[in-house]
DNA sequence: TATGAATGAGGATTCATTCAT
DNA sequence: GATGAATGAATCCTCATTCAT
């Protein structure tokens, strides 16, 4: 038996195929997709090659999957976060804190954006994936704003969609900065900055009607 | 005689070497290192890959060279054009204008930034290099609008570096998003928008001393 | 299932990685080290090289495995051979004989001498192991002297130490010459010349006290 | 000019070619034959690959050339050496005294012997010009102990051939075992013990008549 | 004489993938 | 479910050799 079907699940099914989805994924965060050899996943999971192949198609399966998972725990994180607010700026400072969350509590955010830029032009699949992700991101951001904007809290005259592009932007740049440089850009602080800026840019303009 | 040395610098010594190089930024830019073998490298360019290691000892020195040029190119041209304002916002304007200019008139924006994100963990020499080159534009970005603050143009309650980091950050994250998917991110919109949100943000707020 | 499997052995496992060892000595004789490729190896052995790569590092670990395995049967067989006698002169005879043996009924010692002397300079951990190797034959060797000069059978007035220097060195010589000029060199007879030099040299000389 | 043309004899041709060899010679005495590229070689002669293509037809070219010139050199100093005496003992004594000097006082004799013994089996012409060598050296050795038996120095019940391949050998054995392990195998000490070995094997027994 | 540029074959190594057991 | 063995294509790189100038 595998030291994976011996986990807490004690080897129901499914159990050990989840589990090699979450050694993948580390492994990808750090090495990337090319970096990342089936041999490395398999004996960072401990289970040999032919193991890997039983649960997954084949390398981009693998990847996909990973991503997928990924993608749906930050997503419904995001969801989660902001529906517990009205207010559009406080709900913009959850999105923001949620991307920190997962930037710096896991290597995940970092896993994404990662391999983003590195499906580009390389792999349509997984770049379609990835262009869909961001689209729904940006799409939901713009939600925000227009319906900040329907309530009168944000000003009218930035188009939502301009908006979405550049927080979804800012935040992705932020992190990228952050991971290249960790000494020199906290990711907490200009994350921070970045809300302040919102707060100043988006705000309605005193005197305005709502 | 080789195919390159038949080009309009009519077999100038030190061309077809040149003429590598920017062939491989293309290759690099398009499908990023790691993607971009020394054959096919070496077959974009019409020479045999012996060719190439004539020129180059390695790959990573092939590599480490288009990006030498690439950035120095770039920062000449940022500096050049910032030299021609004295105001704050003009010279920022300036400098995200130059990144449009390098991101669409040629690929060499992408070419940066795509290896940058794949140099994350996998390079760490090129990484080193990316890392100093981000420092520079941040200090240069931070400069720029510490200038400003002094001169009263620029609110003073903004720390310049983290503006620094943001808009570095919030180009980047456009440009990304922008190569990803090109027809729903307008890059020259986006940043249009990013300089109105700078130009409403940094502004000293009315009725402030100088 | 391989060619090599097929053998006597009816693919009992760590078979064909032996198998394997086998043809790499027989290649590592007959062409060297650097005039045997891998590739070389693979189609003597009628796999692939990838084969080769599953079983071994690299051709290095290869080659190692090989002269561990040569060396290590050599040295047993010879310490074997002269536990069965006490004399010395019928010692040392024994020690030739079982460097002729090694030498004609397997190429085992043209193997271990051709590496031996491809090694200097060239590779510093097998040229280790070598030296290694002739520093315990030749500590073997001396003690063999010792003894006999202790039980009174060999003249004391020879270093033990010099005397087992000439003996390995004139033994890897008659090789090295029969190796080059089987013809010319017949090698039984010239170890046998040498036998009769050693039982003449280091006789005690006649009238001389135990 | 080249480096090597501004040498003592003034770009005399001829000149640079004999100081092409004989820079050869050293690459291939401490790299081997493989070990030497003619990038190597031209590098250590401050010329460039096409240079030593001009003065040879190929690698093996040079190769030849170099082991003919050197062996040529030992060969005329063995024989101006022994030359000087008409002593059996004394000639061997001298035979030995010259090999010690080229593999000490140059690199000649490892050149010679580590060469020898990579062309066992790899590279026809050079293993029959060593071949020749050999039987040269063992016919030269061979004549000198037939005059001395003739002339009543040497017993006469062993085979100068034998003598002649057991000195030839014994000597490079000593040599092999020094360049491996020069701390722990002193040659001079080595061949000293081998010809006070050959006094006492060879010697006409007492009482015997000449 | 000699150089610089280029070729092309070969060599070590990696890796996704397959498959019998 | 999983393993061990093997494949074969691709990749980086070296090197002897050629040739126009």
């Amino acid at each position: 038996m595998s030291r994976l079907a011996r986990g807490p699940d004690g080897g129901r099914p499914e159990a050990s195929r989840q589990q090699l989805v979450t050694i993948a994924i580390d492994c990808f965060a750090r090495h990337g997709f090319q970096g990342s050899s089936i041999d490395r996943i398999a004996k960072a999971a401990g289970v040999t090659k032919g193991a890997l192949y039983y649960h997954f198609r084949d390398k981009e399966d693998l990847l996909l999957e990973a991503v997928q998972n990924r993608i749906g725990e930050f997503e419904r994180h995001v969801v989660e976060a902001v529906a517990a607010s009205e207010d559009a700026q406080e709900r913009l400072k959850r999105v923001v804190d949620a991307c920190f969350f997962t930037a710096t509590a896991s290597n995940h955010r970092r896993f994404i954006i990662t391999l983003m830029v590195e499906a580009l032009d390389t792999n349509p699949r997984l770049s379609d994936k990835f262009r869909m992700v961001l689209r729904r991101m940006r799409g939901f951001l713009a939600d925000v704003v227009t319906a900040g904007q329907r309530r009168g809290t944000l000003r009218t005259d930035v188009a939502a969609a301009d908006a979405a592009a550049l927080i979804a932007g800012t935040i992705m740049g932020a992190e990228i900065q952050h991971y290249q440089d960790p000494n020199e850009v906290d990711l907490r602080r200009v994350l921070d900055a970045h809300l302040q800026q919102l707060a100043d840019w988006l705000a309605r303009p005193a005197g305005t009607a709502a």
